[in-house]
DNA sequence: CCAAAAGTGTTGACAATACACCCATGA
DNA sequence: TCATGGGTGTATTGTCAACACTTTTGG
């Protein structure tokens, strides 16, 4: 059979699928890109790491239930939330990518500050911020969730204004930079990465207040807020070589 | 409850889902993007157009199950399939998208040559082809998903070597622009256009044998096959307008 | 010979790079 | 006053859009 969308079917006639939603939260720390991650106390894969993510509710739209997972994990309440930057990825649907039975799984990768620590409410005892460089073998397909979670991100900071979204509210162009280099593994050209994002209408926008420090040292540095911008044009390209 | 993946969970717990594959199959003709759709035979929805698709099979991932959907819906055997480029496009988990019951449809977009005709096999007797420019309303969602696929289409032009998917096996610079300016819906300018292809290593090759008269008139253009190149770089911008 | 489509050459605007240089601060 | 990071100026390079022009075909 094929014909449009489900048609004279009968629910019990097929094995049932559940349906998940697979979170890869990323943040920028220490010069160095992070993902937090849980670790699992059940079979299978117990001891092992993985995403957190959790089964899509009956009335609950996959976006939804990230968004939900997202606030549980990251122990942000529900208000904080809706400002975060969440995008869906890719679904994973291999038989076999779960053991026990047939679970697709909708993954989403979402972008966030540096926070004072995944103080997980609820069951996320068990959640900390690990480098992306060197992650040991994760649980179910989850490296391969993280590794397309981070080409889309490097890729998507090219022509998308949503580095800011790695920033805390008001950050310095500096702070900005460092997303950059962080996450595409290269370094850039200081006069220049501000020459483009300042010409940049709606990517920043000064913000009021007295400049920072940011490395103790140097001159105090301007502060700026995220603008309204999403698109960049033209894009800000990495330079040739390969990420981390 | 939130935690890594499905543990401690009972099947019977969860209302089933559904899970199907929705396909945008689009070709170029006659200067016109078209989007291949069946005209569905049953409530609801009934006697509107909408994409094809179909369930996902027990032991099948979503992408194998668009792949034999394509197939079926297209009439092409098994074994040409597989060079046709069948893309993942985001997943549509609304609660309400089909009245019936729990449906998660996993979206892939098709693109193709201009095939003779939709001579669907199987049960696929109504398809047809539709101008992507003036549908009517779709069934379900699919007003939406076509919308973003065509969204995602136009933007991938820019920066991989997709557009020879439209083309046939031999194409001329003229046709392979034609695809461009169909799916942008803008004017490009000839020469620069066919520097920027050329210049790109991998994404045409020259064809042997003659050339080709494509209009009737004028001079005949040489041929070219896809090149085996997947990105572009430098992208190939579209100008400032929007599409149709 | 004219129209139409393929294909070539040239120029100018603009954007990106590379790098020299000045400013403000902590130690 | 030196090291450190923020911030400005400028020349060179390269790419892209615009458009004039030549070539090859059918009528």
């Amino acid at each position: 059979m094929s014909a449009a969308a489900p048609e004279g079917y009968d629910p019990s006639a097929f094995e049932p699928f559940a349906v998940t939603v697979d979170l890869a939260v990323f943040t920028v720390r220490d010069t160095r890109l992070h993902v937090l991650l849980v670790e699992r106390g059940e079979d299978p894969y117990r001891g092992h790491w993985a995403l957190p993510g959790g089964f899509v509710l009956p009335r609950e739209s996959a976006g939804a239930a990230a968004r939900r997972e997202l606030a549980e994990e990251t122990g942000l309440t529900e208000e904080t939330v809706p400002g975060l930057h969440l995008e869906q990825l890719r679904t994973y649907s291999d038989p076999d990518r779960d053991p026990r039975m047939r679970v697709v799984s909708v993954a989403y990768a979402a972008l966030v500050p540096d926070l004072p620590e995944p103080r997980g409410g609820g069951d996320a005892a068990g959640a900390r911020w690990w480098d992306t460089g060197g992650l040991g073998a994760l649980a179910f397909d989850h490296d391969r969730i993280v590794g397309d979670a981070r080409d889309r991100i490097g890729a998507k900071l090219e022509y998308t204004c949503l580095a800011t979204s790695f920033c805390p509210p008001a950050f310095t162009l500096g702070e900005l930079q460092q997303v950059y280099e962080t996450v595409w593994g290269v370094e850039l050209d200081r006069p220049n990465f501000r020459r483009k994002v300042l010409a940049t209408p709606g990517f920043v926008r000064a913000a009021e207040g007295a400049p920072r420090r940011t490395g103790g040292r140097g001159k105090p540095a301007a502060l700026y807020t995220a603008g309204d911008a999403t698109a960049l044009h033209p894009a800000l390209l990495r330079p040739e070589g390969r990420n981390t």
